[in-house]
DNA sequence: GTGAAAGCGCTAACAA
DNA sequence: TTGTTAGCGCTTTCAC
């Protein structure tokens, strides 16, 4: 039977009674068992820390596409609800590859447990230092420094910046790394930048409250930076809702290039980040971690500015 | 050994050697093979046709509350990636469970084979008839009356919808049934609705592109219902673009209440669905044909008209 | 070209 | 209380 399916030397008359048999018996290879005997599943994981932050959704894009071409499965999972009572579920057997998306504090018993179980794996690193593991990041710093540069260049001089922090890691942020690195590279004399930093996933909710703190804050800001669109968002509908006219009184700018961009209004300035080219990397790495063992390899993509509505001039 | 992790009687003594061992050769229990022996994976699959929509994140953190409270962890899945080549990859053995988040004709081939393989299934239902499998739906029919009494009451006659098809089956589709429906009811005489649909998930893109075939094909429209938020993003997006105001000139009315409704600008009125509850209400479905098989629930869950600033009275 | 048997890593049942 | 064994459903290997 089992040659019949997998291939092998069987006679026509044998093949037929084979399939005559699965046929009226409704046989269905079981697939646990397979897995258990070859020792592979087919099945990638990809562990994404918001499901819907519609950058990751892209990212996610990025990896099936790989994923499908090579006869993998992408299984996703959330990881705000992964805790250790889960510790064992991807463990050995379950997946031939594990995808985490920016991993945080809040994970990093299961960075260091799938590191450790000899599972290819790949992370998307947003969190500044290199990665100790096979890892996808995307060059910030210089994006937000050409946002900096934009903002500069229009006049503004007070400018906030809109941050979130899963855990406690905010020093290696790169966007605030940029962000920061900005002001120290600039030539001219400014004000000081304004920080104001939430907790949480990023999410428009956040950003709301953050722009909130922010102008409650600090007086005089002409310009936000939110790390993520989805705070920027947020940010946007503070503003609306307490009197201020974006772009007109104060410049907004995102970062990752997410759909609403483009349909918000004003539409949403921006860095583009190649979303879908991380998701590809991402699982080219996990390729290449299931030959040769133990690589580190780490992949940086850029970044860049995209001028839409919500920024311009100063007043 | 295995007493001592699945609690057994074992002495102090043994079980001290027995942790030390497992401590020492850094152990990890193989969740395939307990998983084929015990016939039992704790692993719930969810097949969602767009995660990058939020509705369906939405759902998905419903199922995820309930499956969590229970022991199981949530697998989730593109169902645009999966074909026929992944047949048996949730079949026999997988999964304890299955939900299936709008099943199209895309993929009526997966619902059947599920429903044969006496996996526990439950079905987010949003295609008029009723489902032959366990499911949940949405009264969406009273809910687009809603919206039609309301536009109608603003002085709206001539009123567009804009809908998508997966595939054929437009004539289930709720929103259309009642869209037609509050038309005939009505007790006054109104211009002929207007339809047009697009192929495709329901994406912003095609929202964009059917406002634009909408308003070409049909002159002195007043108002569109769009037959989820995505859509009524693209179009409020068209029509900003080409210089229709939103709502003074065209009302624009959503479904499913999604948390960029009010990040908008305007903000949009939309139906609201209690998706929590439906994704509860799912997995609950799933936790109960896991006792009795071959049951067959339904459970109906309502929505309501939420008036936002996208819609006001006609001109 | 085909049947049979061993064994993947686990758990449940049965002896001791 | 503890050690041992059979077997989940498959694939691989080795006889025939």
């Amino acid at each position: 039977m089992t040659r019949t399916l997998n291939g092998g030397y069987v006679s026509p008359s044998v093949r037929e009674r084979v399939m005559l048999a699965i046929e009226t018996l409704n046989y269905k290879p079981n697939a646990l068992a397979r897995a258990l005997r070859t020792g592979r599943t087919q099945q990638i994981a990809c562990i994404s820390p918001a499901i819907d932050n519609p950058f990751f959704s892209e990212v996610i894009r990025g990896i099936e596409e790989i994923a499908i071409d090579h006869g993998y499965i992408l299984s996703i999972y959330s990881s705000q609800v992964i805790d250790r009572r889960h510790e064992t579920f991807l463990l050995p057997g379950r997946y031939d590859g594990v995808i985490l998306l920016s991993p945080s504090e809040l994970n990093s018993w299961l960075v260091q447990e799938l590191a450790e179980s000899h599972i290819p794996l790949a992370t998307f690193w947003d969190w500044g230092s290199e990665s100790p593991y096979p890892s996808v990041a995307v060059d910030l710093v210089t994006g937000v420094e050409e946002v900096i540069a934009h903002l500069f260049s229009q006049g503004h001089q007070r400018i906030g910046y809109l941050g979130y922090l899963p855990s406690a890691e905010t020093d290696v942020n790169p966007r605030l790394l940029g962000f920061r690195r900005a002001f120290v590279n600039a030539d001219v004399d400014r004000a000081p930048y304004c920080v104001e930093l939430v907790a949480g996933f990023g999410t428009m909710e956040e950003g709301y409250a953050g722009a909130s703190r922010l102008f409650r804050n600090y007086a005089g800001l002409t310009a936000v930076f939110a790390s993520n669109d989805m705070l920027a968002f947020g940010a946007m509908k503070w503003l609306r809702e307490n009197g201020y006219d974006v772009p007109r009184q104060v410049s907004v700018v995102g970062c990752d290039d997410t759909p609403f961009c483009t349909m918000s209004n004003p539409s949403l300035s921006t860095i583009q980040i190649p979303k879908r080219d991380v998701g590809q990397q991402l699982m080219q790495l996990v390729l290449k971690g299931q030959r040769n063992t133990d690589l580190t390899v780490h992949v940086t993509l850029p970044s860049r500015l995209i001028v839409r509505e919500s920024s311009g001039p100063a007043l």
